[in-house]
DNA sequence: CACCGGACTTTTGTCTACAGCAGGCAGTTC
DNA sequence: GAACTGCCTGCTGTAGACAAAAGTCCGGTG
């Protein structure tokens, strides 16, 4: 049962490696990357006749990429209004903040004794991406790669819905740090290469608990500063898991 | 900067008295219906003309539709062949299992000590109608309704993207559930209710570990019977769970 | 008798066009 | 001078049509 067949094997996932790609997951990922890149900021009215003739693509193509993005919850769809890119409150961040947190445990409790050495692989591509990006400190690309990082650690746990929703929330989690994005020095980005190691090879160990206890120790805390300038929509819980978050930063 | 209420204010929520149903929505739903309801079996083949005829609709709302449910996991579309109903294996199950699991153990303890009595009292609702389904032997009824019961459980925690998250997995499994329907005698629905009407007094009582371990012993594992011979595409950590839930079953 | 090639049919992917509603602007009235 | 009302522009929602690609069936051939 250890071989893959690949009939009946929905682990290997095996996309595109021929045919042309559908105009609908272009136009996706494009809009994706303009969201996530600060192309389009937070409460931005989006329209769609305006998209169509920068990409060049007509309307319904446009209309069902929008229509994935909302449920990816980059968007929002007001029924006879438009849509706008989604604009995140305080609450929102806490949502997204503990869900993604919740995932990250369970696929290291999932996936930690690693089974399939593939995925391991995968993990260490995206480290060694990361390391070069922070090394040409070239800020995009280290986020895009980081991004990676961090999803297939997730996908260690052979776990395609789990990967799914945590690849979703990391995207709105990005929409958020458009918000504050600010340079980061080089130092940084090098020390964060260091931290992903330490957790990589804390996962090749093979110990959960351990990889557990760096994770609660590795959240990226930079995106909280100066939060509740920027958004509103504040809630009982939100504050205080924020407060929480404060004090476990020093 | 004081303009834009729709902008600022989130939260509060505009009752338009008039709802503007947009096709898109309608077909969704409806499409749902059909999918756990069994009208469409898995891997079957949706065939988007068929179904404009039959829902009366035109292509372009309804591939909105699709779209949003294949980001719902109930379709998939493979893109020069057309969509078809999610086909399950034994790995998805495991993976819809256990996440469920995990979502419902995060709602109860971010929010068993019930801050809105608002959330209570649409679990309440729910069980209410419930009981009456049961009462009335209305399988389908008695379905839907512990659908709504289980969201609004989880619906607790005021966390929306859990709760949306875990509606989607939640209708994933009605769509295996879809594969062995058989018709429960009335004490089983009524057996049911008595259940679920445990948890809840559990929920009002304020104990979260009370809850989660009422949580553990609760699991619909009906579904479970007789899967091997229906799906395939099993992996390792698939076939240890099975193994695992089983074992608990007796 | 089995296998292969080509034309046909079906179905998807995309585009253009039209109807209906929302918001802004100007004219009118109190 | 201010507020209300009617028009008007622009956008969204939906429909129908066209082109390209995949699947299918039939006939020919080894």
């Amino acid at each position: 049962m250890t071989g893959e067949d690949e009939l009946s094997a929905p682990v290997a996932r095996a996309p595109s490696i021929v045919g042309p790609p559908s105009l609908v997951q272009l136009a996706a990922d494009a809009l994706r990357r303009m969201i996530v890149g600060g192309d389009l900021l937070c409460g931005q009215r989006v329209v769609e006749n305006r998209l169509t003739h920068e990409l060049g693509i007509s309307r319904p193509p446009l209309r069902e990429a929008l229509r994935v993005l909302e449920r990816e919850g980059l968007v929002r769809q007001v029924p006879r209004k438009g849509v706008i890119v989604t604009p995140l409150t305080l609450h929102d961040i806490y949502e997204i903040c503990t869900l993604r947190a919740e995932f990250e445990g369970l696929a290291v409790r999932l996936g930690v004794p690693v089974r399939d050495p593939e995925r391991l692989r995968r993990c260490r591509t995206a480290l060694h991406r990361m390391a070069e990006a922070a090394g040409a400190a070239d800020q995009s690309a280290y986020l895009e790669c980081s991004f990676e990082f961090h999803v297939s650690v997730v996908g260690l746990s052979g776990h395609q819905r789990l990967e799914e929703a945590y690849r979703s929330l990391q995207l709105q989690l990005m929409l958020s740090m458009a918000l504050n994005r600010r340079a980061r020095e080089d130092e940084t980005l090098t020390e964060d290469v260091a931290r992903h190691e330490r957790l990589l090879a804390l996962v090749e160990e093979g110990e959960p608990a351990r990889v557990l206890a760096e994770l609660a120790r590795h959240g990226d805390r930079t995106f909280l500063d100066g939060i509740e300038t920027k958004v509103d929509g504040h809630t009982e819980e939100a504050l205080e898991w924020l407060r929480r978050q404060r004090e476990e930063q020093r």
